[in-house]
DNA sequence: AAAGAAAGTGTAATTTTAACACTTTTCAAA
DNA sequence: TTTGAAAAGTGTTAAAATTACACTTTCTTT
């Protein structure tokens, strides 16, 4: 009969569960993804890896409730829209080589199946001044469409997360939290091309979006800026 | 420090993450879900309790493999339309007091968390001849609109199974495997209504249809009715 | 032959979508 | 103060999709 044994770092506190959170930011031109870099304090092997901020899930804790503390640690922000999409459970998704080189610098219980659950979440860039935290070493934000290889499985779960917010924005209409709260109909417009990936038509977009209850005009207008100032919008949260 | 017993049951075999199927069928009437009866092999207690067939998740098995020998195992269909649509991982969802009886009774370590990954499928109810197996006691086709309460948190799970089955209606073109490879408008129409919650027009429904790629006629009809017997059609596959 | 039962069928009004190009307003630089 | 650059802002028409709506046909059974 096998025994395992368990301290203070493992499964006592940690179940095998992980949230892995997708934080995608707008700054008015691109789309863009938070990564963190894996933090390996080690002499040689300072390669550079990407990875999507995520944690264990403590034995006592939702996983919604997990995937928010990583957010807050991370960024600081509170109110977010945060989104379960879906969960990747391949046995071997941390099992290459570079993967599990960290893994056994970081983890207790390093051999360990974990699978994990992927959240999203669309924050406004401004309001987030990512630190580095107790899973974080530096952040970066990067375009939607540079995104380089990751390490984990993370670059499928950024391709299903980003399939999830474009049919979240095509069918319900999210794209709150991704704007300030004042911004312009071409701002808008931008943010809808950039997460569906196509150009659309100025004037038909404009009609729709008048037409919707979601946003709603300002009387104010744009300023500082080098040509003629645009009418600002609100969206109408009910 | 804690030790932990593992044999031949427990966590070398089996991590703390479990499969729940929602298997919807259709009898050209009422939409259905295929659940078990909870095996209590107990003198007293003998209170029935219905639940999703669902196991645990095998260390070396993929989650989407699991979700599809739970299928095979109870229904012996082979190929399906099989979504994961959610995990749900709340620490207490197993913590009621008749949930504990019954996992002391079948689990080997009854007190570990177990987060359970949601799938649903659909299946033509005439396929399938449940039977009893490893996870499963006797089993019961119920309606979509009678579901008693069920073992665990299996409620939430269908009524989330059943938003996303009716999402995936609208948006995408399901309803594939609910119907046998004949079928009329009607029985197409009311497969429709039934999972969108909704009565349809018939003569709109069907010039949508019709306009359909999807739908495509046969140069046959339907026999042994007592009355005007319909087309029949099947689905196009591409 | 009649009655019952569900199949099958068309039109008109309304709404939504798609395609398309020029004028206006502001700021900054000459 | 004029000029140019830059993006804002604006309407129309055609095509397609959606909605509402009721009677006739075909087959079976008695």
């Amino acid at each position: 009969m096998a025994t395992l044994k368990l301290n203070k770092h493992m499964s006592i506190k940690n179940s095998h569960i992980s949230v892995d959170c997708v934080i995608f930011g707008f700054d008015f031109e691109n789309l863009k993804v938070l990564f963190i870099e894996q933090k390996i304090d080690d002499t040689l092997e300072r390669e550079l890896r990407l990875a999507l901020p995520g944690d264990l899930v403590n034995l006592d804790e939702n996983l919604d409730s997990a995937a928010y503390r990583v957010l807050t640690e991370l960024t600081s922000i509170d109110k977010i829209y945060l989104k379960q999409f879906r969960a990747f459970g391949n046995p071997n998704r941390l099992k290459n080589e570079k993967d599990q080189f960290w893994i056994k610098k970081v983890r207790a219980n390093p051999d360990a199946r974990v699978i994990t659950i992927g959240y999203f979440t669309l924050v406004k860039m401004d309001d987030v001044a990512p630190k580095a935290s107790s899973f974080a070493g530096n952040t970066h934000w990067v375009n939607i469409d540079e995104i380089p290889e990751l390490a984990f499985d993370h670059n499928q779960i950024v391709d299903q997360a980003m399939e999830t917010l474009r049919e979240d924005l095509e069918y319900k209409q999210i794209g709150y939290d991704l704007l300030p709260k004042k911004f312009t109909l071409s701002q808008l417009q931008r943010l809808y091309e950039v997460v569906l990936g196509a150009k659309l038509d100025k004037r038909n977009f404009r009609k729709k979006m008048k037409k919707t209850e979601f946003v709603v005009p300002l009387n104010e207008k744009q300023q500082g800026v080098l040509h003629k100032p645009a009418q600002l919008f609100k969206f109408n949260k009910s």
